[in-house]
RNA sequence: GGAUGGAUUCCCGAGUGGCCAAAGGGGACAGACUGUAAAUCUGCUGCAAAUUGCUUCGGUGGUUCGAAUCCACCUCCAUCCA
């Protein structure tokens, strides 16, 4: 099976420009694609990972992968699927970003010899001269064609600034840019960015007389038709620091019954004739393919080490057995202490389970806090260093909150 | 530049002088049921030394015994006119 057909059974693309000419393109490896990637934050989340995967799954059928960094584009903001005006960021903040986004990015790409590319755009477009821009590109596009785009009809209702329907041009200079210092003919990105990505190829059409093609990933939606990879403290980061490789794990191990056969295929590397395997499973059994695609992903993102340990821990706290070893550990300093003693508010609020005291308080109250297996019934209960100290002292707060604490 | 409408807690949204830490819904959290799923039901949802105290209704000042609510100025947003 060759790379399209792959991706196509997969399920991941969306919308093509042009099928056949795609199709003969990445199958013969004579593509050199770019995808963008907005430094909106110090980290990577899931939403990147999709077209990481993709670039990968791309380069070792031959073809070259340019990752462009946004670090121009970034500081108009995209309004795509947005229904309000993203804030401001500042330069220093984007050119961090881009820092760590280039360190992520190293773990999934092979970046060495010649076999991609990672460049950034604020290289060509912050040095740009307004009306020299304007009368050369400017008049490539028709205001009226991109007010009937998707993305910014939703806008049209809420308001939308000049400044972010420039996005739309950019990120088509960016394709005509790179298509002239590197050949690059063909654009992926998610389907939201389908109307932005269709503005690049005919911008090349126009300006160079020359062809280049677009394909959009699917984006990966639950059954409820949210974008996946968002919880409500915020995005699953790929940095262990912002989403630790336990809750990596968990998140994935908790997917809805109906969204486990669409991960394994459009996430993991797995053969798809062993995905089909699972396709029948129901019930406890489509547990099991939970478990895998967490282990898979986890392994993809962290390494093996991590995934097994999150494995273990997993294991360990929610089937019994397994080691207590590699479970999310607290460790109290005395500060915490008031003499001598800390209460269960404390250590909850301390091991960052609950928000504040009164949230501590209800979990307490409505029965929700056990420590060592025991429920804690008193609001007031305290514990001496020692008594923790003492031996593995764990916190379950709910039913998949857990954390081990110790003092130091 | 002019006219009008608006800004309320995580989100949507009610509240036009005390009965307001602020209706209702969503979400989140906790409990029951379960498979670490979904659906359903129940509780809960500003903070704290917690039958009490403190801080919140775009911002700053003011009126009042008392302001989310009235007044002044400012900021931001939407719609129409230019």
């Amino acid at each position: 099976m060759k790379i399209y057909e792959e991706l196509q059974a997969r399920g991941l693309l969306a919308q093509l420009t042009d099928p056949e000419e795609i199709r003969e393109l990445i199958n013969e490896g004579k593509a050199t694609f770019y995808i963008g990637f907005d430094p909106t934050a110090d980290s990577l989340h899931v939403g990147h990972f999709m077209a990481l995967c993709l670039m990968k799954r791309l380069q070792e059928a031959g073809n070259k992968p340019i990752a462009l960094i946004g670090g121009g584009t970034a500081m108009i903001g995209d309004p795509s699927g947005r229904s309000d005006m993203r804030s401001m960021m500042t330069k220093e903040t984007i050119a961090h970003n881009c820092e760590c986004f280039k360190k992520q990015m190293s773990r999934f790409i092979d970046f060495s010899g010649d076999k991609a590319l990672m460049v950034n755009n604020a290289d060509w477009l912050t040095g740009l001269n307004y009306i020299e821009f304007i009368r050369d590109i400017g008049t490539h596009f028709s205001v009226n064609r991109m007010l009937t785009a998707e993305c910014y009809k939703q806008r049209m209702e809420k308001g939308l600034s000049f400044l972010e329907f420039n996005y739309m041009i950019m990120q088509s200079y960016d394709f005509l840019e790179l298509y002239k210092r590197y050949g690059c003919n063909m654009q992926f990105g998610g389907d939201d960015q389908w109307s932005n990505m269709l503005g690049g190829t005919e911008l090349i059409r126009r300006k160079l007389g020359k062809d280049a093609y677009a394909m959009t990933i699917t984006l990966l939606l639950n059954s409820e038709g949210k974008k996946m990879g968002k919880t409500q403290k915020g995005a699953v980061w790929l940095d262990p620091n912002k989403t630790s490789p336990f809750e990596f794990y968990q998140y994935w191990r908790n997917v809805a019954d109906a969204d486990v056969l669409k991960c394994l295929r459009m996430l993991t590397f797995l053969p798809l004739e062993q995905i089909d395997e699972m396709d029948g499973w129901e019930g406890s059994q489509l547990n099991e393919a939970k478990e895998i695609l967490a282990y898979e992903l986890t392994n993809l993102v962290h390494g093996e080490e991590e995934a097994q340990k999150a494995k273990e821990a997993a294991k360990a706290l929610f089937a019994g057995g397994g080691s207590l070893e590699n479970m999310p550990t607290v460790t109290l300093e005395e500060s915490h202490f008031m003499e001598g003693n800390i209460d269960i508010l404390g250590i909850l609020v301390t091991a960052g389970m609950a928000a504040s005291r009164s949230e501590a308080r209800r979990a307490v109250e409505q029965g929700g806090v056990t420590i060592k297996g025991e429920k804690v019934t008193d609001v007031k209960k305290a514990y001496s260093m020692d008594e923790i100290a003492a031996e593995e002292f764990i916190v379950k707060k709910g039913k998949k909150s857990f954390k081990k604490i110790v003092v130091k």
